[in-house]
DNA sequence: AATTAAAGCAACCGCCATGAA
DNA sequence: TTTCATGGCGGTTGCTTTAAT
């Protein structure tokens, strides 16, 4: 039946991305569109694979990305949402226009759980946690609902963190989270954007932005065939999604080189339209 | 200044649903 | 109908950075 491995283990590239990689990713995307993964890695000369492309592209390349600290509104919205839906990260991070999952899982994680469990409330089941323990003790003689939180379920107003706990406090959390809010870390296209030989490169000014997509294949516009419609099809995403950079503030994240991109993108544009 | 511990986060792993063959 | 590649998702790992001693 055959179909191909995503990606042939042998020669695939693992750990960090070098700024190298990035760029190929980058250019390739912003050239082709965001599409099929698979073909990806090969067509973008990337010894990597295919998913690992598509998660650095999501959760750390996408233009549209918000970089630093979830605010205040954010956090409280992931909270309510998580109360909801539980871990469901991707179905959370859809209601946070810039956020990815992993972002919010890991920040949820690292920060809100914390956060919480100090306000006294149980992050799993969003519940007083001694109401919890009240009901879980008369339920079941083994409280097993949150492995390894039982020190700190048992002192939930407590500080048990020997280390740092003296220190730690939410308000002291908060002043770290709003300082370094307003201290994003420096976007990855800017340092790009300040290396005006690569963001030339990137910007391919000395070639024709759209490249040969015939050889683009999208699994989900075109049922994984070869013809041109899926291009098209593409094409039409990628134009919303330059959009929506614009929609989330691309000026905001320092990516007003996006603009550039976007001058040049009217030609092909006009083409899909033309074609569509 | 050096060492250690903790926190933060990018990336990987493995499972699942979907759909093509 | 069955098989299996693919993309997506959630959980976990491990490296890097920061804070504490």
């Amino acid at each position: 039946m055959g179909r191909q491995p995503c990606c042939d283990k042998l020669g695939v590239k693992k750990g960090p991305w070098t700024a190298e990689e990035d760029k190929k990713l980058i250019k390739f995307i912003l050239t082709n569109g965001p599409c099929c993964w698979r073909a990806l890695p090969k067509l973008a000369g990337l010894r990597r694979c295919g998913k690992s492309c598509r998660l650095r592209w999501t959760n750390y390349l996408r233009p549209d990305l918000k970089r630093g600290l979830l605010t205040e509104s954010e956090e409280q919205l992931v909270i309510d949402l998580h109360a909801r839906l539980g871990n469901r990260w991707s179905k959370i991070a859809s209601k946070l226009p810039g956020r990815t999952d992993n972002e919010i899982k890991n920040h949820w994680n690292t920060h809100i759980k914390k956060k919480l469990l100090k306000m006294g409330i149980d992050p799993v089941t969003h519940e007083p946690i001694l109401k919890e323990i009240q009901t879980s003790e008369a339920s079941s003689p083994h409280n097993e609902h949150s492995p390894g939180s039982e020190t700190k379920l048992s002192q939930p107003f407590e500080s048990t963190n020997k280390s740092g706990s003296s220190k730690e406090n939410p308000s002291v959390s908060q002043t770290k989270n709003s300082l370094s809010g307003n201290d994003e870390p420096k976007n990855l296209f800017q340092s790009f954007c300040d290396d005006e030989k690569l963001l030339s490169y990137l910007l391919g000014d000395d070639e024709p932005l759209l490249l040969d997509a015939s050889n683009w294949e999208s699994p989900h516009d075109n049922k994984r065939s070869n013809n041109c419609a899926s291009v098209l099809a593409s094409w039409d995403d990628c134009a919303t999604w330059l959009m929506d950079c614009q929609d989330f503030g691309v000026n905001d994240f320092g990516l007003d080189f996006l603009n550039k991109v976007e001058m040049s993108f009217p030609n092909s544009l006009e083409m899909n339209n033309k074609r569509g």
